[in-house]
Order: structure tokens, then sequence, then C-alpha cells
DNA sequence: AACAGCCGCAACCGCAGAAGG
DNA sequence: TCCTTCTGCGGTTGCGGCTGT
């Protein structure tokens, strides 16, 4: 093994602690490593008590004292990361829903693989975690489609076929739940307004009136049916007025393209740009209209659209078949993904 | 039922920058 | 200013579960 020596760690090995032996290098920490012998590989639920503990005690940071003090045998970076991606309380796991995943793209896009970066702007997700869904979903169908992930024609692919799909989708579930709930509100049984997020129907209708503007061609150049089917209207570099003022797909990126000219608590406006370039024309901006909050936290960010906490909960309940999963599996009759998309790709790549 | 291959994710690594003495 | 230590980041690895044969 190039790096590490966690191989065969199993949990039921594992209470026997690897004992870290020679290497090349002599630094500190290795020297360190070698006279006390730090486990490697999966945390035990001691280990994890041991640490929540302690913490919960002292705080966290100084993380190599804290992990002696604390006795756990592991390193202070273990410690760490164990802490940061798996035990904070606020940590959120589960699936990645249709909002973040249109965030992470868009994020991607605009930073590239500045994981921490783009995973601030999804609270409770880790870089990690961020990571390895790029890494596991969104490159494993850059390959599929035999492109480099960092290629101009994937991202483009990504912003004109999956971004506007994934908006869609939004306001597919986003219309799918304000009729739940219009049903339930009908109801002689009132359910409590604090356990849903639509019940501001023109904080719903705002989201949806911004989406809806996101897909019309004339605005933003996509022209995607509601089924998802390409249509005449989709944009090409050859229809679209973006496009053709730039390079063929209208990809440069905007000198105020940084996200955090809209994220921030004063303009109160979560705007994500389809071409980087954020004019109203080009660019989709999903309006929040905060009245306090920031996007630090969903109640901020989507919780006036109508997408906190138990929205995402129920976002992730009503995609349990995995959005991307689906994409990714190249079954065509998925309308993500379909035998149009792959002609419209292609035009596409013929024409750069 | 058994096996092989694939996939997702937790955890590791090296490196770089910050902080402190 | 230099050195050491700490912290954080991005890249990589491999275990365990899942799926297909």
């Amino acid at each position: 093994m190039a790096k590490g020596s966690r191989g065969c760690n199993s949990p039921s090995s594992q209470v026997s602690a690897e004992i870290l032996n020679e290497t090349g290098s002599h630094d500190h920490e290795e020297a360190e490593d070698q006279m006390m012998d730090l486990r490697r590989g999966p945390w035990t639920v001691e280990e994890d008590l041991a640490l929540m503990n302690y913490i919960a005690n002292h705080g966290e940071g100084r993380w190599n004292s804290l992990a002696r003090c604390a006795g756990l045998k592991r390193t202070g970076k273990s410690c760490r990361l164990r802490w940061l991606n798996y035990l904070r309380p606020d940590v959120r796991r589960g699936n990645i829903s249709l909002e973040e995943q249109l965030l992470i793209l868009e994020l991607h896009s605009r930073w590239g693989n500045r994981w921490s970066k783009i995973a601030q702007h999804l609270p409770g997700r880790t870089d990690n975690e961020i990571k390895n869904y790029w890494r596991t979903r969104v490159q494993k169908h850059a390959k599929q489609l035999k492109c480099d992930v960092n290629s101009k024609q994937f991202k483009d692919t990504m912003r004109y076929l999956w971004m506007p799909r994934l908006v869609e989708r939004i306001q597919a579930a986003a219309a799918t739940s304000t009729a739940t709930n219009a049903t339930a509100a009908n109801s002689s049984i009132a359910a409590p307004a604090t356990t849903h997020h639509f019940n501001n129907n023109n904080i719903n209708n705002n989201f949806q009136s911004s989406a809806q503007m996101l897909l019309q061609p004339s605005h933003h150049h996509f022209g995607v049916s509601s089924h998802s089917q390409l249509t005449p209207s989709y944009s090409t570099p050859e229809n679209s007025s973006t496009a053709a003022s730039s390079d063929s797909f209208g990809t440069q990126v905007s000198p105020v393209s940084d996200l955090t000219d809209y994220y921030t608590p004063t303009t109160a406006a979560a705007a994500i740009s389809v071409n980087n370039n954020p004019t109203p024309d080009n660019s989709y901006f999903v309006q929040a209209n905060h009245q306090v909050g920031t996007y630090d936290n969903y109640s901020g960010y989507f919780g006036n659209q109508g997408f906190g906490l138990e929205h995402f909960q129920n976002m992730d309940e009503q995609n349990n078949n995995d959005q991307w999963g689906t994409v990714y599996s190249g079954d065509i009759s998925d309308n993500w993904w379909n035998v149009e998309d792959m002609w419209f790709l292609q035009q596409q790549l013929s024409n750069i």
C-alpha cells in the first residue's frame, strides 16, 4: 500500500491497535506515533463517546492534546476529522437533496474542487461528503461520457442539461408538496402549522415563479419541456444570444460572479447564475426575500422558499430512488438523460 | 448459495499555511 | 527571522455492503 496502512481493519479486528512502525521519514509526529500505539481505522463506539464527552466538557480545538487528554489513542488529526465529519451534532446525513445537488454543481463550476468552500454553503454537509458525492456521482458520469470532468464539454452538459432539470425537479417536488399541503389544509384535521413549510403559499409561488423564469427560453435559453424532453427552443450556440456573445456556451466567468455577492444577509437573495453572468437576462434568481437570517442555515436560505429542514427530509423521502443514481445508471427511460439528450450533447460537442 | 465486481463512504495521507514561541 | 506545532485542505485508499451472475 503506497499510502497509509489502514488495510485489514475490519471491525472485529480493530480492537487490537495497529502499531505504527518505521517509515522513510522521521518527523516528530511519526516518532511519537511509534512510541504510542496509535489506533487507526474505523472508530469504535467507545472512542466516539470518549471524544464527544471530552468535547462536550472542554470544547474542541488543540486536537493533539485533546486526543491525549481524552485518552484516545488517535492522532489529533484523526480526532478532528471524526468530530467534524461525523460526530458534530449539526452534521446532516442522508441523501443529497435536489437543492443541494444544484448548489454543488453551481458552486463547483465556480470554484472547482474547493470542497471546504462549497461545504460552507451547504449547512450540515461536510467537505468530505461533498467531495465523495462529486467523485462517486459526477465524475463517474463524466467518465461514461468519455470526457474529463473538468472539461468544458462536461461543464456545459451540467449547466445546460442537469442544472435545468434539477430546477425542474425542485419545482415539481415543490408543486407536489404544495398540493399535498393544500389537501391537508382543506381537510377537517388541521395540521400543526410548524410542521410544514408550505403554509405560506405566497412564498412558494414566489419560488415557483422564479423557477419558471429560469426555465423560460427567452430568459435563460433552456427551453426544457415539462418532461425534460429537449424541445426545439432548447438553446444551442446558434440560437442563444448569450452563447453568441461569449464562447460557444457562454461559460465565461463574470468578474462579479462570486456567489458571496448574493449569499449575504444584506442582499437577501440567493442567486445562481446559469452562465456565471449574473445579469437578469441570463441568470436565475431564487429570490429569498429574507427578513432575517442567512444562507448559513436552511431556514434562512431555503426556509422562506418552503425549503426548511422538514422539506429537505421530505425531499429525501420522495427521492429515495436517488435522481443521480438514475442518471448515472444509464437508464435512458429516465427523463433526466435520454436519447435526445445524447443527441443534443453530440451536437454541442461537434460544434466545439 | 456462492462468487465476483461495483459502489459509497469513512478515514487516511501529504502538503501548505497559520500561529506561536 | 527561524523553527516547531497545529490546523485545514484536497487527494487517495480500501472496507463493507450491494448487486448481478
